[in-house]
DNA sequence: CCAGCAAATGCAATCGATTGCGCTAATATA
DNA sequence: TATATTAGCGCAATCGATTGCATTTGCTGG
């Protein structure tokens, strides 16, 4: 079984009659080649079984058809379906994408931004890592033009498009919930305050309070790396203070469920004596006893948002384009952890 | 700020006074280029910032330097930590990786495998999806001779290099283990028997059995989908039949969660009256209430001997060479859901 | 002093597709 | 009928890096 020849337009130049020129043209549609030769190249190309080779033509007119996307890491179901909105869309429009982690390693995604722009992507898509406090890497991706769009962790001190979910409010409406639910004193579990997120949900979580005629307790705001150990760390913190709280609204979902596992270990009846409330509706949040409330981010939903704003860019004359900034309405999923009425 | 004009190696042999011949074959060390000369090149590289265009390099020597993955959905740990590993060991000699996910859909695999070829990848790794039960598809990649390894969910009958774990032996000791913390009726979940880690596991199941004299009792042994609902439903068939079973041993993590919630849902008491074992070590499986005993596939190392494996095939001569089924060792669990001694 | 050889580098083709420009022939316009 | 258009296609350069085959230079040995 002898290696087949590749096959290009040559060959199917050959076939047709025409030259290279003309077959390239013919399968690109273009309008001033005749109806009969287009149809005769299409068959030929189909006969001999002909595929493009997206290298040369990458070559040739700059573009890899390749989208770059950077998250901290793909195991988690928040972003691995954001990537799959992203896959979504793309692949309609045929182009691939190339996933890469950052782990929240600061390094890392430097070299991952240099890693694609070496293999010349068509554009990087980023969530930021938590440790991602200096910008200077985007600013080449910037100036080489190429387009750059943000979700979720996403910073202002860059001017670039960005999707974001409505962290303000759906942090304002899980407070707002637990308050309806009789809660009145809430603490609220959060991470570095340098990540916009969640000083959006801090924000909202205060709003709340503050309508609602509720005296905001600095105390009650307890940061941590936002894993399972941290929500349980910041739960010891909370009794060892002995600050009498009676609900948590925690900005991740992981947090929430080592403070459920201390508080029920504790035996804290949840949700009469503590209301819980997370955020990401991580698959787990339903497998909990109770099951946990939390705020869904619709995250196909924002990498679909996500790519449509790259390829408005890509199609669109990017120059002096206003970027704009996307915001998506969450959905506060209440669960049994924050429902003590009824 | 006007558009830095792209930097090639012309620009550099333009710089150093050489032609590109030259600087190519300096950045590429190449044994007859003298040191001085080489020196002055990359220096000369680096002074104007020059970075490779790695499309024209791959264009030239038929190499993309990209690997493409297809697992059935990124959005569980076990895959996402597969594809970390693989991330590592492949990042590590300069390849980049393209993930898809095949959503155990059998057309967007074929289609999926076509996408990969079309990209010039310079070879695939794949977990099957669970509905893949023809692979022509992969035929054409061998005959291309693009280097093929598949992982965790394989098949027989292609002949390619593939790295699993030892499913048999995991679900021999995971039922052992039951065994010995004096269960004696169990159950086994799991789901189509096409799929070569649902017959093992099941093999390994009834071994067990069978070397410790208990019977085996096929109504005992229930399929379904494998996710949470099919736990459900499995757990009620076991009940509706009256089978008397005091354990479940389950191929998958979600659908032992799922026989968990309605155990207790009719308050029976876990470990207590009924013990449980799931499979794969997915995250939740530490957060549920009692805590899951699971086997842990060890992933990552997964990730990495598969991108072992093809590196290999890289490498080395790859004519006849006979095709390697590397097999890991698991490692079994135990938390709460299936210790009832002491 | 010159053939002989090796070291160091240049020349030019090549990978496959794309595209500006130009050419031919057919059709339209005057 | 002569000229102007236009449709349809070919020529050849191009994208940037690589590489087989020269070519040049320098040195060794006879």
């Amino acid at each position: 079984m002898r290696k087949k020849e590749k096959i290009t337009i040559h060959d199917i130049a050959l076939e047709v009659g025409v030259t290279a020129s003309t077959v390239s043209r013919a399968l690109n549609n273009h309008p001033r080649i005749s109806a009969t030769t287009k149809k005769m190249v299409l068959d030929a190309a189909k006969a001999i079984n002909y595929k493009p080779n997206r290298i040369a033509a990458a070559l040739r007119h700059g573009k890899s058809k390749l989208i770059g996307i950077i998250v901290p890491t793909i195991n988690r179901n928040f972003f691995s379906s954001i990537v799959r909105g992203i896959e979504e869309h793309a692949n309609a429009l045929d182009y691939k994408v190339m996933i890469s982690q950052s782990y929240d390693d600061y390094k890392k995604e430097v070299a991952t931004i240099e890693a694609l722009l070496d293999a010349r992507v068509d554009g990087i898509m980023v969530s930021l890592g938590k440790n991602t406090h200096n910008f200077d890497h985007f600013e080449s991706v910037l100036q080489k033009g190429i387009p750059l769009v943000f979700f979720d962790r996403t910073t202002d001190k860059l001017n670039v498009n960005q999707v974001i979910i409505n962290d303000y409010l759906s942090a304002y409406q899980a407070t707002s919930h637990l308050i309806e639910q009789g809660y009145r004193h809430i603490a609220h579990f959060t991470s570095h305050m340098k990540i916009r997120i969640y000083q959006e949900r801090l924000r909202g979580y205060e709003q709340a309070l503050l309508d609602n005629g509720i005296n905001f307790d600095p105390r009650l705001v307890v940061e941590s790396n936002m894993q399972l150990d941290g929500g349980q760390m910041s739960t010891h913190r909370l009794l060892d203070n002995n600050l009498g709280f009676d609900a948590i609204f925690s900005a991740s979902d992981y947090a929430i469920v080592g403070a459920l596992q201390e508080l029920k270990r504790i035996n804290v009846k949840i949700p009469q004596e503590v209301g819980l409330v997370g955020f990401s509706n991580e698959p787990f949040t339903a497998f909990t006893e109770p099951t946990l409330s939390t705020v869904d981010q619709k995250a196909i939903d924002m990498g679909q948002s996500a790519a449509a704003l790259f390829f408005e860019m890509v199609n669109a004359d990017q120059r002096n384009k206003p970027k704009v900034k996307k915001v998506l309405d969450a959905n506060l999923i209440v669960r049994a952890s924050s429902k003590r009425l009824q």
